[in-house]
DNA sequence: GCCGAACTTGCAGTCCGTGCAGATTTGCAC
DNA sequence: GTGCAAATCTGCACGGACTGCAAGTTCGGC
């Protein structure tokens, strides 16, 4: 079960996966989501425009699953971090280590830009990061003991992606000018404090 | 600006709104989404078809819009709490003022089952809840007196939103059997809290 | 009443998204 | 390495989604 030897057939399937949603991202960064057809974005992976619906039931959601992919990263590096490591502790680091301790990602900058210029994206966008929260929440169970369904981890891994996406979106507006690893320390930061008023602690 | 006067056209307009949205949850209610085609909906509503596109982009949208109207109300009793009254009482006051103290509204409680039935809709309702979350947020930067843009209001309008995903998903986890104000109250003190780890509290 | 603006509607056309059935490829046992 | 079962890919066909456009209809102000 842990150990799944990936087989020639999944990598195969993983590989194909991948092509489509970088061929999405690539041509709607290039032509406009619009001006993109499924046709298009399958030609561009070499595959058939029928064999795009078996991986993807959008072209939206294309676009956005290479950010879940790479976001889940984030799962992974999360339950190898020590143990007894305080939660938040662990998410800042992990979060700077993702990061790339300079430069975000270029594809993952690429799409979330791509949904602020193009608003239809935002709900698979949204949805995308709700995949993401969900393995948040399980390995957030897992390393405080809870049971999945608790509550608190349940939060936790919400307010923690909110506070990822918050800060973001700060940071796109800002025109990335500020260095977005700091910004999401900042938002951590506020969360851990219990969204206390600012002007209460100066 | 703020007074309107809503003329007849507005109103009509809003009518024509609510009546196709309405239609969609009730019809897809009734029959399944996926069963449900626009042209049904028009005619429920008593428009053309292409009137509904005038609307609303989805049939998916005008499932979840009315959800976003009813919840527009919390803006609005927010921004109507005294002053002086610190954010998260007015928040708790505010949404047990909106659970009608016993029930849940009939109409969210089925849109929100709707919406776990049928995982197509979430991201729509996500992106529903985004909508709600940039009215939060309005509110709470004009009772802070920070901008609107601050890191604050943001990330606490998220957090809140985040805190009632979750605590309405639990509840309808759990059957509905607990008070959901109750859950979303325990949510609301987890995030007040900072998320600290319950086992360090008693 | 009358006029401009806003709203509704039908029509035509493109693209989306899915069920199905037949090829093709892969994993596995022998 | 051969053969078989299962998984995957593909083309076809079809209904529905969604949009631009131009004509008709209704509303609000004068």
């Amino acid at each position: 079960m842990v150990l799944v030897t990936t087989g020639l057939r999944e990598r195969k399937k993983l590989r194909t996966r991948r092509r489509l949603g970088t061929a999405a991202l690539d041509l709607a960064v290039r032509h406009g989501l619009a001006d993109v057809t499924v046709e298009q974005i399958a030609e561009a992976a070499e595959v058939s425009p029928r064999t795009f619906f078996n991986y993807f039931s959008s072209k939206e959601e294309a676009v956005v699953a290479a950010g879940v992919e790479h976001a889940r990263e984030l799962a992974d590096r999360l339950a190898a971090r020590p143990a007894d490591e305080p939660v938040m502790a662990s998410l800042r680091a992990v979060m700077r280590e993702l990061l790339g301790e300079s430069a975000p990602p270029k594809e993952w900058v690429a799409q979330v830009r791509l949904v602020r210029a193009n608003p239809a994206l935002l709900p698979h966008q949204l949805a995308a990061h709700a995949q993401i929260e969900h393995s948040l929440r399980v390995v957030l169970a897992e390393r405080t003991g809870l049971a999945p369904d608790d509550l608190h981890p349940a939060l936790t891994a919400a307010a923690v992606m909110a506070a990822i996406r918050v800060a973001t979106d700060r940071w796109l507006g800002s025109d990335e000018h500020a260095d977005l690893g700091d910004v999401i320390d900042d938002a951590l930061d506020l969360l851990a404090g219990g969204l206390r008023h600012p002007s209460r602690a100066p």
